[in-house]
DNA sequence: TAGATTGTTAATCGATTAACAATC
DNA sequence: TAGATTGTTAATCGATTAACAATC
């Protein structure tokens, strides 16, 4: 299945240069990125971690998925706590649990969680707690995780593949559609049930199939070219393996998961505790 | 090379039970963690994400490595950004660079990168900007990656194998001791230079190469058996992969890397960009 | 000197914490 | 009713931003 399409045996040269966007830096004296790239994608590069910023600022996108309308803004501390407490729903199943509880199974304070979930409206009963269900479903709506949601992976080298062989997304509301390559050997080949194709049936896949996220696995060199096809294809969400800093355009949100800075930022904190 | 000792063939049911950290969650009405859990390892939960937490409030660790004391203490976005400065002066090599550059190439702004490098001293030149490898320097001795420091897997599964293949750790300043497994198929084989082995092994290992960093790409049901494994080894740092909060005693950080959360985080900005 | 760019200050913004009234 | 636990408020803390004097 997934035969290959026209396998142009470059690196990961892409023909997809219609966005010049160069993953050089900027010019040296550009005071703003805005200013200084006027066509193209305009370069709105978020970033991720600690101070998240895993966003952008910008107009609204073009099609609001299934979201519950006119709700609060959720803080953005809040919206990475979420998650967590969903994970921690997920295994309870049923029944009640209180504030105190969550906190405990997820390492934030009691306070903090009930000040989180008070954004989504609180589901909560006093002197009771919340219930697991209700609270979990809310949570997911919230996220927009209401179907499960189709995910391209860009590189099928070894971390490609281990995401893909990763059981798991499926229950926390994701869905691999395929992976993208260039090397020849690896396009044509299946990894757990999921097609690894050429990067050129990226686009076409991406409509079809309406991809939400793009996750990038690609070597360095080859990540602003991934970010270039994926956003050109109306990608707007990024997760970022390759140390480098995208260029994306404005709209287009990315987080970065870069293993080395995890591990710097553990070589920090092992001299200082606390 | 590394054969493996005494391979147990369970699961991941390691012997280490002298700690009986339960992976189970708090009493249901602990009003704190540090009161449930009298004896063992008292569960500072340490998150990280967003809103990190990604170190614990501790006395300090038994022998602080080389790091210049005296120091005023550096605040947790910053130590969170100065990773990814570090990677874009590494790409530069020497010269010169402006905090506008900088902040251009890692995506903040220019001010908050001048703010970050005055909390190390600073090294700028007013009217020119800053010297690449004196601040390269700097950065990583604040970060304590004067030598390569230590790191150890335990899960030699897709991603931990993934991680073990990917090069470029070396030149950001970490070495890979081994990886650790119960698998007798995985236990005797070499990933990328670095052998495999059993997980009876690892609290020798750390010991005789002085690991500083355990990183956890067990399954998830493995996870807590394999921080109290390298907690009770003396590793007081932990990049963690598995979707599980764990519990490690106090002075011990954590971080966490789950590849859902990530997902679902962008998830929700997929609705709400800004 | 004129132009550039740092280092720092002060103002603003956002997140966390603690406390407690509301209420089941 | 008594005990438990939420939801919210106010106080605190930490991070970001903008502006600009210092100075190369």
């Amino acid at each position: 299945m997934a035969r290959g399409v026209s396998p142009s045996p470059q690196v990961f040269s892409l023909g997809y240069s219609f966005f010049s966007t160069r993953s050089t830096l900027a010019p040296r004296r550009a005071s703003q990125y805005e200013a200084a790239v006027p066509a193209g994608p305009p370069p709105t590069t978020t970033t991720s971690g600690w101070v998240d910023t895993g966003e952008s600022t910008v107009p609204a996108p073009p099609a609001g998925p299934s979201i519950v309308p006119g709700m609060r803004p959720i803080p953005r501390a809040t919206v990475a706590r979420l998650p967590r407490y969903l994970r921690f729903l997920e295994q309870r199943k049923e029944g009640t649990v209180s504030s105190e509880e969550i906190a405990a199974a997820t390492g934030v304070t009691a306070a903090q969680v009930r000040k989180d979930l008070s954004f989504l409206g609180s589901l909560g009963t006093r002197g009771v707690g919340y219930q697991v269900e209700g609270l979990r479903d809310l949570i997911m709506r919230q996220l927009g995780l209401a179907e499960s949601l189709p995910v391209v992976i860009v590189g099928a080298g070894n971390l490609g593949t281990a995401l893909a062989n990763y059981r798991g997304f499926a229950q926390r509301g994701f869905r691999f559609v395929a992976l993208y390559d260039v090397d020849p050997a690896r396009i044509g080949t299946v990894i757990n049930g999921i097609p690894v194709r050429h990067v050129d049936r990226l686009p076409a896949d991406v409509q079809a199939e309406e991809v939400a996220i793009g996750v990038i696995t690609t070597p360095a060199e080859a990540a602003q070219q991934a970010a270039d096809l994926l956003t050109s294809a109306g990608v707007r969400s990024i997760l970022n393996f390759a140390p480098v800093t995208l260029r994306v355009p404005r709209g287009v949100t990315v987080r970065y998961v870069d293993l080395a800075v995890e591990l710097q930022i553990l070589a920090y904190y092992r001299t200082r505790p606390g």
